[in-house]
DNA sequence: CGATTCTTTGAAAACAGTCAATCTGTGTGG
DNA sequence: CCACACAGATTGACTGTTTTCAAAGAATCG
């Protein structure tokens, strides 16, 4: 269970882990599965957990004042979900981050990581590089919508994230190009149009 | 000159920085003077500089298929400018980054930062916080770009930053905000009219 | 099969963008 | 000191895109 998490920070780091980093990380790493719809974390909360995909997929997104959802990041297996800013600033969240999936997490609390600061170098120079890919990702994606028009920025989807575009129902990915499920089944019709 | 940077590591890290770090701060950090409009970066040049703000004011922004430009992050007094992307990957950059006023900085680069690995553990932590609060903010920034109407988001600026409001002309805050300074002006219209 | 979820589509309304003209204030050079 | 250029802001008329709401069709699952 913990091997995938082990191989990704091998293949994530410079130098592979040692075998009393690979123990701590099976001590520190909390095992939990998630139903389908079920909760990691909801509004309000402070997001306890930091959490490694092992398998399934998640969604985090907010609820305007309309009452529509608005998702702000999608996760699979190997990659990490939670709410940053909740989890490192201790404020209550603003997001929901649920389960589309049946799903397996390996969880970790914030007091661990703390913990681990001086044990595991490989861990926090992971973390650390998780930060920053993060930082890139979100800035590309936020100059994307600045700049692009919702067909573009399907077309751009697409080809990045093609996994996702069978894996997840349209109107999730509509949500997360910040359009309706409407506009996206247009957009679509008349791409295949244009073929 | 540096003494700025010094307190701003000071304010931002929990121990302060010895007098070797002080002193390696002074030697690693390069003064650059910029004019209004001169450019610190431009698109398709690989970004050499990560540059704190001793005074004046900058942008980073885009240009789309259509000439348009995007501003997604602007820079002032003790802000930090430079696109992480390139920055760290080393790939062509797909900014511009500018000076909106005569401006001064205290430039770093990539290869400064890496010898100062092991020699300053508080600007390490620095940079590291740095990363973190940048994810922060791009993820709320994009949270609102997602969720909110232009009317919304302007408003959630003005409370935001309402210095900017003061110092950049309007067409430069449509620009950030995503929206045209044609409906900029009519928003602000319609908001003093609701008063 | 029946229920639920997902997708498509139409028509009207709301919204934002484009283009161009005008108005304002600032600052420069003659 | 005035004339002029220039950058910024506003406004109107028009266009185009996206949303909304609702209904109906398709797919999936227990």
């Amino acid at each position: 269970m913990h091997q995938k998490l082990i191989t990704y920070i091998n293949e994530h780091t410079s130098s592979p882990l040692t075998n009393e980093e690979m123990q701590l990380i099976e001590t520190s790493f909390q095992v939990k599965k998630l139903r389908k719809r079920q909760y990691l974390l909801q509004e309000g909360e402070i997001c306890k957990y930091l959490a490694f995909i092992v398998k399934g997929a998640m969604r985090q997104y907010n609820i305007d004042g309309n009452g529509s959802e608005h998702i702000v990041n999608f996760g699979i297996e190997n990659w990490w979900i939670g709410d940053r800013e909740s989890y490192t600033m201790l404020t209550p969240s603003a997001y929901n981050i649920d389960a589309l999936e049946e799903t397996e997490l390996l969880t970790i609390t914030r007091t661990e990581i703390l913990k681990l600061q001086n044990k595991s170098p490989a861990l926090i120079e992971m973390l650390r590089l998780l930060d920053e890919k993060n930082a890139i990702a979100t800035q590309r994606r936020l100059s994307s919508n600045i700049s692009y028009t919702a067909e573009k920025r399907y077309a751009e989807f697409e080809r990045c994230y093609p996994q996702f575009i069978q894996r997840f129902p349209q109107h999730l990915i509509a949500s997360y190009l910040g359009i309706t499920k409407s506009s996206l089944s247009r957009i679509r019709a008349n791409a295949f149009k244009g073929k």
